[in-house]
DNA sequence: TAAGATTGTGGGTAGTTGTGGGTAACTTTC
DNA sequence: GAAAGTTACCCACAACTACCCACAATCTTA
């Protein structure tokens, strides 16, 4: 059952196919509202996955891009590694969304992959990248998290 | 498939063929409106690179050029810079624009071309060239760099 | 629990796309 | 006005992609 229009949840585990193609979970499917017309816009995240982002939601950010003016190196400089890595795909019949081969190239996406809910988008990952950026993770100081804690309440 | 109109993403590995055609990215056709009149402009970059414009947009660039005042030298200076290479081209029956000598040699295009959607225009690349300012751009200033990534990213 | 519906995975095929090169029309130059 | 150079348009073909169908596994419902 589906909670909110546009919220993912969750973790599941799907395959890469030959051709590039991973399916969305039908549940992320169906949380999606109309005015995303089936589609989905994936791009270089910040570790070593992939991040997939609802149409709706890429045109937020789109708008973000299309605020900054090119005379700015460092506005031209965002624009392009943003811009540069974004590939819109539409699922197919079977709900299958096709990856570009840079971005597999990437994430090092082999024939298992990882697909984590992140509430706004999803991420894609190979397990073993994922288990590996977990270990990182807890050499997170707990100050940090001190500092999350009066940014949201859980 | 298209999202918005006169909107390019994504990365594209081109060659630029002994006539100094190169191909436009079926995609970024597709994303032209009618008013484009099949045509780009195609004119030097801040950067090592060859912005290209569909019409439309080079039509807004152009009302914002008429608002600069040429009595500011820097005015004067980017407005010439700017009007003094761009150069039309309506694309052929396989999708291909012609690019001008003077363009080619400023990019130092060779065979391998790339070609970058960035939103509102694409830009036209040397791959080496492209390799070389994503190095310099390493010396930005990453705090500048990170508030902007926080405000737009979602 | 059995039948039906949904979901995940693989693969075939027709149409599209990228690339090279040929030819005719048009410009320029002498 | 003819020769040379340039440009625009056309055809051909290989590679790729989007779309479709098939089927097994899982889940739902009566």
């Amino acid at each position: 059952m589906t909670l909110t229009k546009n919220t993912f949840l969750g973790e599941y585990s799907y395959s890469l196919d030959s051709k590039g193609r991973i399916n969305m979970p039908a549940r992320f499917r169906q949380a999606l509202s109309k005015n995303n017309k089936n589609t989905f816009v994936s791009t270089r995240g910040m570790d070593s996955c992939i991040w997939v982002y609802p149409l709706s939601q890429w045109f937020e950010i789109e708008k973000g891009l299309r605020s900054l003016s090119s005379l700015s190196r460092i506005h031209r400089t965002f624009v392009r590694n943003t811009a540069r890595y974004a590939t819109p795909s539409t699922y197919d019949k079977q709900g299958r969304i096709t990856l570009s081969p840079s971005l597999i190239e990437y994430a090092g996406l082999e024939k298992e992959v990882l697909i984590i809910g992140m509430v706004n988008k999803m991420e894609v990952w190979n397990p073993k990248y994922l288990e590996n950026t977990e270990k990182d993770a807890l050499g997170i100081d707990s100050d940090a998290y001190e500092d999350l804690a009066g940014r949201i309440t859980i």
